[in-house]
DNA sequence: CTCTTTTCTTAACCGAGATCAATGAACAGC
DNA sequence: GCTGTTCATTGATCTCGGTTAAGAAAAGAG
């Protein structure tokens, strides 16, 4: 699959779309690939486009004495807004590639000239940011009332390749603890499913 | 100031209105007075609409064990748009009045009709979404990194008008933790700040 | 004003995660 | 293959919030 097909993929899950839009679709020339610890948005700097992960993983973190804060990771078909592009304000955090990644940028006007072409789609862009409103609300929700252990269980099952395709201690920073907590927390684990 | 005037005041934070859309505002019917305590939505009923906050205070929770963990607090010009509803499932939460409450409701097709009516409003609609999208964002990675004796300080800094209309039992739930943890941070804060 | 209910504070004890330090395991570079 | 670095585990100690229980303070009801 060449890297054009992943946008239209993308839209598909949405939309079934014409072959014209296909082909507009294809014909913008948004998407690049890049190398595993490419920056794509530095903290202080303005982001001046949006993302979305087709391929690879992406991490937004903070640094704090030198250490990595996690605070997500994007993966395939994980779009990325930066608060620092839709509030035009320096960004407070850092996106990184995790792995070698293949990503399409979006920008406002651009956005706005699509909309304008194809009507259609208007509804499906409400519907996307809204969804991921939800989404957000619902992992705070979770966060603020699961202990580090149940965290790490539920990221278990709701995102099990990324336990695979990311180190420990990024999970761990991720879940907001220590590496070596995590550690024991998986001890625990292992050791009560056992008995 | 008459309860549908609330509304006029909303929209004109973020654009100016004609006098033939205040007229229109004013004569959709959407607007309900609540008194305490009365609840908006509750948990396993699929939300029908979704609120604007004009006057009052709202709490969103849920029940574990009869206790509740309160979520988010709602205030003036507050938006209320609950994933039950975006979803068009059950909601695991509820939202009550914590005040007598002034409230706008507001639905899918209405808005649409109204986009329809007027598209200059479109930019402003996706603009207050992404706004939300980008707060959410915003608490969250707040709540991950900082202990409740930070986050109780922040919410002092943010929201100080909330420690005042609520009792201090509901600011502990909402900051995840115990009414007797918060406490001892009060009288920690104090004893610090006095040396 | 008194009585009841709700809300807030204090104390004692416990457990989970943080921190510091050391050791193992995995892996890349030469 | 060895060597050095990165990553994961383990142990000892400490801190902070949870839990339980009791009582003080504030707010409402009559």
């Amino acid at each position: 699959m060449d890297d054009q097909n992943f946008l239209v993929a993308y839209f598909s899950q949405y939309i079934k779309l014409s072959e014209e839009e296909i082909q507009l679709i294809k014909n913008e020339d948004i998407i690049r690939e890049y190398k595993k610890n490419d920056i794509l948005l530095s903290e202080g700097q303005i982001a001046q486009v949006c993302f979305l992960v087709l391929k690879g993983c992406v991490k937004r973190y903070y640094l704090e004495d030198g250490e990595e804060k996690i605070m997500e990771f994007y993966t395939e078909n994980d779009p990325i807004a930066p608060v620092s592009y839709i509030n035009k304000e320096p960004s407070k955090y850092y996106l990184s590639c995790v792995e070698p990644c293949i990503i399409s940028t979006g920008t406002e006007e651009r956005t706005q000239r699509f909309l304008q072409k194809f009507p259609r789609f208007v509804p499906i862009f409400v519907k996307i940011g809204d969804h991921l409103a939800a989404k957000k609300q619902t992992s705070l929700d979770d966060y603020k009332n699961l202990t580090p252990e149940i965290r790490y269980q539920k990221l278990l099952e709701d995102r099990p390749d990324l336990v695979n395709r990311v180190p420990q201690y990024m999970i761990a920073s991720y879940l907001g603890i220590q590496p070596e907590s995590l550690s024991r927390i998986r001890k625990r684990m292992w050791s009560n499913s056992k008995k």
